[in-house]
DNA sequence: TTCTTTCTGTAGCGACCACTAGAGAAACGT
DNA sequence: ACGTTTCTCTAGTGGTCGCTACAGAAAGAA
């Protein structure tokens, strides 16, 4: 049994039994992200999910697990296509510093998408939360403080290869881009343009230390 | 009739007749800003608030209309004590300038002070919610972006005075602001310390346009 | 066709949501 | 003491929460 319960064939090629799923899995998925991305974990019901996906509790439940294996699969896929910015910024990019000024920009662009939820997911969709979204809120501050880290190392690379005053700390240098790109998904949330994020991330790269 | 249904003497001095109050409304009102600064608006239960304000649900009615108006009275009583430094700073310091550089410093403390929620109220208490917070949520919305035109006044004031340089943009620097403070918040939620953010702030104001 | 497998729709589970009716308790003035 | 006023407590309201039992539908296998 997969993931999700299902697969078109089996292994010798062989067509599967039963009676096949009347919706689009990928499509259904897709909304559920919408919705998770616009209302938050918690703030998000079961019905408002059946709604927009289309299908029906049980289809729900059978093809996806339950609310918080669902938002899990969200959170996955989010990181696959829309949230993938900072990881293609990091592996695309030369250098630290380089990788930042590419992060901060796209960010702008990415947090006001027209036809989207604003802001990025991962950092504001288990703000709120009882004791029912707590696991769920570790695990979206575990992806984002790993991704503090994964900056951090880069830009300790930078320092080590001089492209870095060496009074700079690139632990606080991480955190400082962590804030604004939190900052600017909120102010994003709040109705910030493009244009006036995009102004923001410039001020904030004038702070980057030169050598 | 007070706002709160109740005062402990008449217009004329003579005493207000009928059982008096068991419990004490500034503490329990004290309590409900607590709950909902850590938990936020709607993942916050009317049950939530009776057990830490130590009262039933009729009392919390009858002494503060209901959730709704609750948590406004609740919001206005954090303006005017924990999340007082926006306004404080910006009424003592001289330049706005100034305001900023002592806003940004005083968040760091104000946002990880031992004993209470983390981040603050105003920015964390309604990110996620559904139609039954939308009111609230804009509510908060409104405080926020009406702090920003605060700042921003400040810095146009600045900028008439020549303490910054002609082409800055005191829109786009207020911004600014609220992004690094709306960022520190979650930073401060997400465990930082005071002196990470303390850094952070640091690295924000050097970001400062001099003339 | 008939059996088996798997999905879907109805209908509902106990628990909780914000909120309140109604009875009794505790203060007042007289 | 007695009536009036106001608060508190018990016990609920209808509605929604996440989740599921069950019956019927729709497919392949025999």
């Amino acid at each position: 049994m997969t993931e999700d319960g299902r697969r078109t064939t089996g292994p010798g090629g062989t067509a599967r039994r039963g009676r096949p799923r009347s919706f689009d899995r990928e499509a259904a998925l897709e909304q559920a992200v919408l919705a998770f991305w616009e209302h938050g974990y918690e703030t998000t019901s079961v019905a408002d999910l059946t709604r927009v996906m289309g299908i029906g509790a049980p289809s729900l439940y059978a093809a996806f697990g339950d609310k918080k294996a669902l938002f899990e699969e969200c959170v996955a896929r989010y990181g696959e296509r829309q949230g993938s910015y900072m990881g293609v910024a990091l592996a695309e990019e030369p250098t630290g510093g380089a990788a930042v000024r590419r992060l901060l920009r796209e960010a702008a662009a990415v947090f006001t998408a027209p036809g989207r939820p604003r802001g990025c997911m991962v950092i504001s969709s288990a703000v709120n939360y009882q004791d029912a979204g707590a696991e769920v809120a570790a695990g979206l501050r575990g992806i984002r403080n790993r991704n503090l880290r994964t900056i951090e190392g880069r830009l300790r690379e930078d320092l080590a290869a001089g492209l870095l005053p060496p009074t700079a700390d690139p632990a606080t240098l991480a955190r400082f881009v962590g804030t604004v790109l939190q900052g600017m998904s909120q102010q994003a949330r709040d109705g910030a343009t493009r244009q006036e994020l995009d102004a923001v991330a410039e001020i904030a790269l004038t702070a980057w230390p030169a050598v």
